[in-house]
DNA sequence: CTGAAAGCGCTTACAG
DNA sequence: CTGAAAGCGCTTACAG
């Protein structure tokens, strides 16, 4: 049985491929008799379109790209499935790329690697340094996702990964606590705007610089999370009050090394991340951790790629250049049992 | 600046499309001296395929489908992670899916739906009944991936869930448990092996009858594993020995549930799952889980539907059936400390 | 409101 | 080893 094409549709209903077409697409100035007509033909012939066909011709092609560095690391796979979510609900397929946070992969992404296959692209970008990015301005629909922002002159939704470590951080304070472990920061953007919000809430609860503790990590998994925080319980210094991880893979690998070291959470030492990934409401003891609202950020990602599709070739090329939008998207810190310092035990 | 075509990649090198395209997709055929000159063409005027006109023209897209219920479950994420990376070196690029485990979008999907935009298709499906499929054989390449198997007439690649199962309980036996609750027990064809397995092994090491208990759960989530523990502890009956989790959803909210109520794991009841998600490794305490090799589902899993890409569309017409194979991936046994049953404390 | 026809950017027999 | 040309299945001005 082969394929059925539009051709095949329209002998049998008795018509021109150009009404298939408008019946197929929905166009509105098709009789209803005639559409009737086509309709029954559709179904009784059993047409599927062909999105490729339909994809050189028009232009779009229905899919957009969504890259992250790991689909297998929590917090990208919930933003995975938050952006298939809202795609779906727009008729949209997402085609997901993995880039390993390989600033080379990522960097070809901006290039327009991606486009003549996707309608537009979200990306998660990780590494790839603003430097290689210089002025550019991608000449294809392209919105960046929370993590990294490349400079600005890219569109961007997601939190503001300063105001979101400061609420973290001042929870703490509130509960009490003074010598505050910051666990995550590295070289990219993200680190940096969170190692601020942890310091700007530092600063503000007028906390003596000695407490101010930064460790670096380089990537923010439960591995190395695991293995600062034993390396940092190893050293001779005081137990810290609290340790406020990056990400909640941090946290998590936090939370064991504690365990493992038979340190009590959060008696002896508070623990909050950022994510609020699901793992998070079921580590030992409960994670608190700022909430980002990941079906704002899809919802809001998939409407500025769409303004971007709407604008003409010709707006663009004319010089019109995209509005670069940082939209910041909200969050909430969600309070659970890892961050009542000293409140439960004693 | 308008697109790159062949053409004029062609004109700019003084050869016909027909070279470029030669050049292009690696025909061995071309002189050394054509090839450099239009390479550097190519180079020059930053040449890039499109993907879409090629699929429509050779009906081969360089895509497949990857359609799991959620990609925000860790094992489907790995899973996903695991497609993503073999099918990167093979040159090919991963749509993913998501089914939201609904057996409509599941039976469309086997109905051909994702054929014209990708090669091949893997399915995870969680929920459509075989009675659905029928005897119907699909049109296009696809590989049914572990968790269900609808009937016998798709090829499959996954670990064996009796054996799997099986292997878990007999190493809670081995501990010394005997009152081993299998927690997961639904109306799908996985959850019916896992079953299996598990009275397997109870019936091999003859434990009592009034020692086999089966808690049913919809879905395997830690959601629900926790609210099955909680109710299973609220009962007025013995602690079990051990929960015995289909997967390590369901242990990780175990484990949860039995900290909530102060029952210490491993010592008074032992633990285990299947899966072996990163998670299971930073769980409280550590989770002893049943893991699949992911590598190897997606390397066999990209072969077979290669095969299957690879028969004429002649020879499948003229009636040779895609011989169904069920194949049988690797597992092994990850022994860490929530399966230490009395061990560690006493 | 509908038809006939061009063309999106490729691949691939068919010649030579 | 390379060229000229047909055609994959659609959409969309252009007519009428």
């Amino acid at each position: 049985m082969a394929r059925v094409r539009m051709r095949d549709v329209a002998e049998h209903a008795g018509v021109s491929v150009r009404t298939v077409s408008n019946v197929v697409s929905g166009y509105p100035h098709v009789s209803p008799e005639t559409r009737a007509k086509v309709q029954r033909s559709l179904d009784e012939l059993g047409y599927r379109m062909d999105y490729l066909a339909r994809g050189l011709r028009s232009g779009r092609t229905g899919f957009i790209a969504l890259a992250v560095p790991f689909l297998a690391e929590p917090y990208f796979a919930e933003l995975a499935q938050a952006v298939i979510r809202a795609a779906g609900r727009r008729g949209i397929t997402v085609l997901v790329e993995a880039t390993a946070g390989d600033s080379e992969v990522e960097r070809r992404i901006l290039d327009g690697g991606l486009t003549n296959v996707a309608d537009g692209v979200l990306l998660s970008a990780l590494t790839v340094p603003a430097a290689d990015v210089g002025a550019r301005t991608p000449d294809f629909p392209l919105v960046m996702l929370g993590e990294h922002s490349v400079g600005n002159q890219f569109p961007r939704v997601g939190i503001d990964n300063v105001a979101a470590a400061r609420t973290a951080v001042e929870h703490l304070v509130e509960q009490g606590c003074r010598r505050i472990v910051a666990l995550g920061r590295n070289g990219s953007e993200n680190g940096r705007q969170r190692t601020e919000g942890y310091q700007q809430a530092m600063a503000a609860a007028r906390v003596r610089r000695v407490n101010w503790l930064v460790v670096p990590v380089e990537d923010w998994t439960r591995e190395q999370g695991y293995a600062a925080v034993r390396e940092l319980l190893e050293g001779d210094g005081p137990l810290p009050d609290a340790v406020f991880a990056f990400n909640d893979a941090l946290a998590v690998g936090a939370l064991r090394a504690l365990d493992a070291s038979g340190v009590r959470v959060p008696e002896d030492v508070a623990v909050a991340g950022i994510d609020d990934i699901q793992e998070a409401a079921y580590t030992h003891p409960p994670l608190t951790s700022v909430a980002p609202d990941l079906d704002v950020i899809a919802e809001r990602a998939l409407a500025l790629l769409e303004e971007q599709t709407g604008r003409s070739g010709a707006a663009r090329e004319a010089g019109a250049p995209v509005a670069a939008v940082q939209e910041a998207t909200p969050f909430r810190l969600v309070v659970r049992e890892s961050s009542r310092w000293r409140s439960a035990g004693r």
